[in-house]
DNA sequence: CTATTAGATGTTTTT
DNA sequence: CATCTAATAG
């Protein structure tokens, strides 16, 4: 009966753990808490599958990040070195990234062309603007959503499939007003995308979802896989629903695993009701519960269960741990920001005293400026550190431009790259641009404000017969190289010419392709940018990681899909010896487990966030949030609330506010911390807020007079 | 027509 | 601080 014959792996799962590991049947879910094991199990399944004879090729992982589809598939892997030594690969990655493979396979069936660009969220936004200004709506009037907000409208009808003005009443209601403008100005927004042969995340998933509910393309990838496993469930949207229903009605077998108190994507239109409503939507599901703890010690888990139990709403769900004993979790509160930066030094050094190398360490915060003073401090104590989340390296101007430049290596009808790539010359700015991006198309059109004004232009409601403006050629170039001012003319030259090798010869090594365009715009960089030779370096390092890389068109659109989290993951994999402290926002940290951890700015209209709180279910989701920071720790837990905070952190008065603890803090969840409130010099514990002031002064004149 | 500067302003989280 | 706008100088 326990004979698992080869698969002796199965021996170290517990009870419900081998269970849903060796699930026999067609849909399973499987609800794991916060370190129960969810990932050893599900490797485990993937492990399973192949002994039973299901080739890895016929596996789809459906996973959060990247990296988490590449350690999944390496444990499995592992696990099978003995038993199926010679397996294919699985399939495995993102919802987005999945996609973007099945429509590049299936480009022409869905009328896109071969070399179809992917918009990161950033290019998106600055279409949009694009098209904001050809319709006429300013910005500055009337609060008018800026660029990154309308695509966050956008984005999230298109992902909860729910009307705008809906969206707009739930989420949105500072722009309700401008409804009708916004909704005019998407349907352009979808038809420009089109002319310019590009497609943003959102219309991955879209355009997945489509190929699927077509009889031929639907049987064909539905019949590629026989199993799919989909990674934390309850951050999935209705449309990413859609897709899993969609395999599973053409036979594909399911496992979802997830936590429905780990939800914490509902701005991105996720809802963990799609969890809940498992067993309803798949009704011969099994479910299967994973509810041992064996990440975190005792106190800790004490912890994160109270907070847990505020939501009476939730499931009642109480994990237990293995581990007992260690130490009280640590509520320290500092004076001020700056005495937070300091003590969470002190506390890290500390710990690694102890042997708790900065590797196993991480601080986390709810949003990516609350780590901003604390950077400082470490950088002044010469503390290591990466940051993760917040602001990402593909943000960053002169990666754009590069990016730019490589997109219209394989789609010259990419307008939007060429505006961007043209005024990168001294001296050209959007008049230039629009004028030589007319002598690419051969149009002899007028004046143009933009990249394809005239489509724009006849795109009313319904009109997506854009008239196919003619393609940019680069042959054109020497019409268009009349606009360039005299002392860029070489640049330009330089740079065409660049390009035009790299689309000739897309046989070449796509290393080189990459690092010749990026030699070509460095000395442009360099020229437009005051620190240019910084972000020189930048772009060697994102050329060497081209290397290998199937070729261009690829290549970019994994770094859209799978951006670096850091500047220092370009630079490869870091260095064994390397021991770096993580920085990170908690979005950023799921998943992930430290020994230590150290939650810091937890005041209440930080976390939560005081925009959040406006509704029940959003102050729901900041708990979850919450708990799921608490819940990265392993045995050393600290969480910092600031006395006093300052509302501008650059600014050069003192405005500030005097923090109240998070409201997830209760009395019941305090009371299972240790408490540290600032010392005096004297060692003498001080009281917090204005008293605390008070008490410094009367301390400092003391000692004047020598008592 | 482009570059530079001054001045205002800012709802968080990410594939 | 970062980003955007408007106004002004080159």
């Amino acid at each position: 009966m326990f004979d698992h014959g080869p698969a002796g792996y199965l021996d170290a799962l517990n009870a419900q753990q081998r269970e849903a590991a060796t699930f026999p049947g067609s849909t399973l879910l499987v609800l794991a808490g916060a370190g129960t094991g969810k990932t050893a199990t599900l490797c485990s399944r993937v492990a399973w599958l192949m002994g039973e004879g299901v080739p890895a090729e016929r596996i789809l992982l459906l996973t959060f990040t990247r990296r988490a589809a590449r350690e999944m598939v390496e444990r499995a892997r592992t696990l099978l070195t003995r038993t199926a030594p010679a397996s294919g690969r699985i399939v495995g990655g993102t919802f987005h990234s999945v996609a973007h493979r099945l429509v590049r396979v299936h480009a022409s069936a869905l009328g896109l062309g071969p070399g179809f660009g992917v918009l990161d969220a950033g290019d998106a936004a600055d279409l949009l603007d694009i098209v904001r200004q050809e319709r006429g709506h300013s910005q500055s009037a009337r609060r008018f959503p800026r660029a990154a907000t309308m695509l966050d409208i956008y984005s999230r009808v298109v992902n909860a499939q729910a009307p705008l003005a809906e969206v707009l009443a739930q989420s949105f209601p500072w722009c309700e007003e401008h409804g009708e403008a916004l909704g005019e100005l998407f349907r352009s927004y979808a038809s420009r995308k089109r002319a310019l042969g590009v497609l943003d995340l959102d219309d991955l998933l879209l355009y997945w979802r489509a190929l699927l509910a077509d009889p031929v393309t639907g049987a064909q990838i539905a019949g590629a896989f026989e199993h799919v496993l989909v990674d934390e469930y309850q951050d999935v949207n209705g449309l990413q629903v859609d897709i899993v229903a969609g395999l599973r009605a053409r036979g594909a077998h399911l496992t979802a695993v997830g936590d429905d108190f780990q939800a914490i994507y509902g701005f991105r239109a996720a809802s963990a009701r799609h969890i809940l409503g498992f067993r309803e939507r798949f009704a011969d599901a099994q479910t299967v519960t994973l509810e041992c703890n064996y990440r975190s010690t005792t106190p800790i888990l004490d912890v994160a269960n109270a907070v847990s139990a505020q939501d009476r709403k939730g499931l009642p769900k109480r994990l237990w741990s293995e581990r007992e004993g260690g130490m009280r979790p640590e509520l320290v509160f500092p004076l001020d920001d700056a005495a937070q930066a300091r003590a969470v030094c002190e506390r890290v050094l500390a710990a690694r005293e102890e042997g708790i190398d900065l590797r196993a360490q991480a601080v986390l915060f709810r949003t990516g400026h609350d780590s901003d003073l604390l950077e400082l401090e470490l950088t002044r104590r010469a503390i290591p550190f990466v940051k993760y989340g917040g602001l990402r390296f593909l943000d960053a101007a002169h990666v754009k431009d590069l990016i730019a430049l490589l997109r219209l290596v394989d789609n010259a009808a990419d307008e939007l790259s060429w505006f961007r790539v043209l005024q990168l010359l001294d001296g050209v700015g959007p008049t230039r641009a629009a004028r030589m991006l007319d002598a690419l198309r051969g149009a002899g059109a007028g004046a143009a404000a933009g990249p394809g004004t005239e489509a724009g232009a006849a795109a009313g409601p319904g009109a997506e017969a854009a008239p196919a403006a003619p393609t940019p050629d680069l042959r054109r170039w020497s019409e268009a190289a009349v606009h360039v001012p005299e002392g860029s003319r070489e640049h330009a030259d330089t740079l065409i010419a660049a390009l035009t090798a790299a689309s000739r010869e897309a046989a070449a090594e796509t290393g080189e392709l990459v690092e010749a365009l990026c030699a070509a715009i460095v000395p442009l960089i360099r020229l437009r940018y005051p620190d240019g030779a910084v972000r020189a370096y930048d772009l060697d390092q994102l050329a060497a990681s081209a290397r290998g890389a199937r070729d261009i068109r690829h290549f970019v659109s994994e770094l859209v899909l799978d951006p670096p989290a850091s500047s220092a993951d370009l630079a490869g994999p870091p260095h064994l010896d390397d021991d770096f402290l993580a920085l990170s926002t908690v979005h950023s940290a799921k998943g992930l487990e430290w020994e230590a951890v150290h939650v810091i700015s937890a005041y209440d209209g930080n976390f939560p966030a005081d925009m959040a709180t406006a509704n029940e279910e959003g102050v729901a989701e900041e708990r979850r949030l919450f708990y799921v920071a608490l819940t990265r720790a392993r045995r050393r837990l600290h969480v910092y609330v600031p006395q006093r905070y300052y509302h501008r952190l650059h600014a050069s008065d003192d405005a500030h506010g005097c923090g109240q603890a998070s409201r997830f803090l209760s009395r019941t969840v305090q009371s299972l911390f240790d408490h540290t409130r600032p010392a005096a010099p004297d060692g003498e514990p001080l009281p917090s807020g204005a008293a605390a002031t008070r008490r410094r002064i009367e301390v400092s004149v003391d000692a004047l007079f020598g008592g």
